[in-house]
DNA sequence: CCCCATTACGTAGCACGTAACAATG
DNA sequence: CATTGTTACGTGCTACGTAATGGGG
């Protein structure tokens, strides 16, 4: 058994079981894998693959199983590199980081800045995208962590750590009759038209929820995946926009008027995603904890030993998150 | 990175960092070895052990991090490995039982038996030993499972399922003094020298504690590891003995009486010990529940969950063991 | 007829063994 | 001086690439 035929195995499973499209990630050729896979397959007295003439169908139980323990192999493998890089030199490597466009743009700026200064020798990644991509990212270890509201639950190998709650206010332009309300409701928002977040970006569920709760139809007209474009279609005039309070540049949003709307919508969370298993660099432990001082190196190696997310939230059940 | 290099490092961190003795175990040449170790070291860019001079003094501690992953990737070849034998063959493989003389003479003859008959591609090897040394057996993979009844607590890799409950009885000779007695204590035991179980053997530590609580100090003229030799020696008159129940064989023990001391001192539980993390055959399965009916595969695969024994223990704290 | 896997074959790299050497205690 | 690790070197194996072959849809 070689690493080489472990790692061809897991990446034709992960190709849609097509060892040219595996050979073509991997770099090299296809009959190679292919010979490989059938070594492997003689030396262990099983199919790993069913075959229909010779396209590969789908994975026999066994292969089933073996692909499980493939996994974990290659896991450690990787850990094991990793581990090299940081005692090689703990302050120089890369950190890629999974966010969405809020995290981005409102909450990161400022830690990554102090991060950088802390740590000339590590290159900082960022991939932006849904939070479903992202923690799909996180998963594949294509990013080594991932900070997103929602949609990240469904991800068994993730670990998801409570950085922060939030809530939501609504911008309108300067003067905008909603701005002149004495008490905000969701009724009075539901009479203008809206402009907010894509549903899965950013907790846009909380903000259905409140008004299927009310029973108010919101006339939601315009839908984006970030405050940037929400607040210049309210500055257009086309609505007003419900967004997260973090989203308020005090500095830039002169023309806006933000009004707290806390109390309209339930908090959101915004967590950060690891994956079970993996080595975490110093780096990286120094990072979260600039961005949610709360989250110790102590604090994550207890949550990384959680089997379950139920057991990780009751960890951190008993924390004051910071609140926006 | 090569997993005949993972090998080395843990065949040298197992032989106390002895490359030549590795070597030896490896059937392989040590400047063989020695090469790949440093190979490895190369492409990881540490140093995984400490030399001094040509000597291999320790592991540095990325070593021991390292040696940490490198394990489960070789538990995982493993897995792979008799997997493969699983599905290629479901009914023919190896099966190492480790066990004390208690178990493999007085319990295990009749399931060994029950087994073998629906189980005739099966080969059974019985490794018999102290409950410790089975225990190491079990932890290095050496067999696939262990059965004792003490001394395995203090291996976390293992996780431990009670099979029953059993206490001990006296015997003495015919017409022995002792077996005239109206009742059974301590302190009538004490009265005369007594044989039984060497220390760590069988629950013997029961045997100590019962007597010490009662503040009665026990004449033990002989300790002996096994049921057999003791009452040979209690057919010799030097002494009563104290045996588990379990041991007592009415055909060929006419010669001497035994009489029930359970009252006396606590119940012993025998555990089967499994290695965590181990993929288990189906055999294996079948041979558990016939040794312990409770132990259907579904609770052995819940058991195999469990973070840490004490989630074991509670998983069968209501079930009913058999008694003896 | 295109896509894709398998077979055939040559080659270059490398893991491993033997032998000689060096260091440690 | 015995034990153990490293260096040097030769060789045989094999993983991989190229090219040709064969099946399925």
């Amino acid at each position: 058994m070689k690493l080489q035929q472990i790692r061809y195995i897991y990446e034709v499973a992960r190709h849609n079981l097509n060892i040219s499209a595996a050979a073509e990630a991997l770099f090299t050729s296809q009959p190679g894998i292919s010979k490989q896979i059938r070594l492997l397959e003689e030396e262990l007295g099983v199919k790993i693959f069913e075959r229909r003439g010779k396209q590969l169908i789908r994975m026999t139980s066994a292969g089933e199983d073996i692909l499980q323990h493939a996994k974990t192999i290659l896991e450690e493998v990787d850990n094991i590199r990793i581990i090299g890089q940081e005692y090689s030199d703990p302050n120089h490597g890369n950190l890629s980081i999974g966010t969405t466009h809020t995290q981005a743009r409102y909450l990161l700026p400022n830690t990554t800045k102090n991060f950088l200064q802390h740590h000339p020798g590590v290159r900082l990644h960022m991939h932006q995208g849904t939070p479903i991509q992202i923690a799909k990212k996180a998963v594949d270890a294509e990013v080594d962590c991932c900070i997103a509201t929602e949609g990240m639950e469904q991800f068994e190998e993730l670990v998801m750590l409570p950085c922060y709650r939030w809530n939501r206010c609504v911008v309108t332009p300067l003067n905008h009759p909603l701005s002149k309300e004495k008490e905000m409701t969701l009724e009075a928002i539901a009479q203008h038209p809206i402009v907010t977040y894509v549903s899965g970006y950013t907790g846009s569920s909380q903000i259905d929820l409140a008004f299927q709760q009310r029973g108010v139809t919101p006339n939601i007209v315009f839908t984006a995946a970030d405050a940037d474009v929400i607040k210049t279609y309210v500055r257009l005039g086309l609505g007003v926009g419900i967004i997260a309070k973090m989203a308020i540049e005090e500095a830039n949003d002169t023309d806006l008027v933000a009004l707290d709307a806390s109390h309209l919508f339930n908090f959101s969370t915004t967590k950060i995603g690891l994956r079970r298993g993996t080595y975490i660099r110093e780096y990286l432990y120094d990072f979260i904890e600039l961005f949610a001082p709360h989250l110790t190196r102590e604090a994550i190696e207890l949550a990384m030993l959680c089997k379950n997310q139920s057991e990780v939230d009751q960890l951190f059940s008993q924390v004051n998150l910071p609140t926006y």
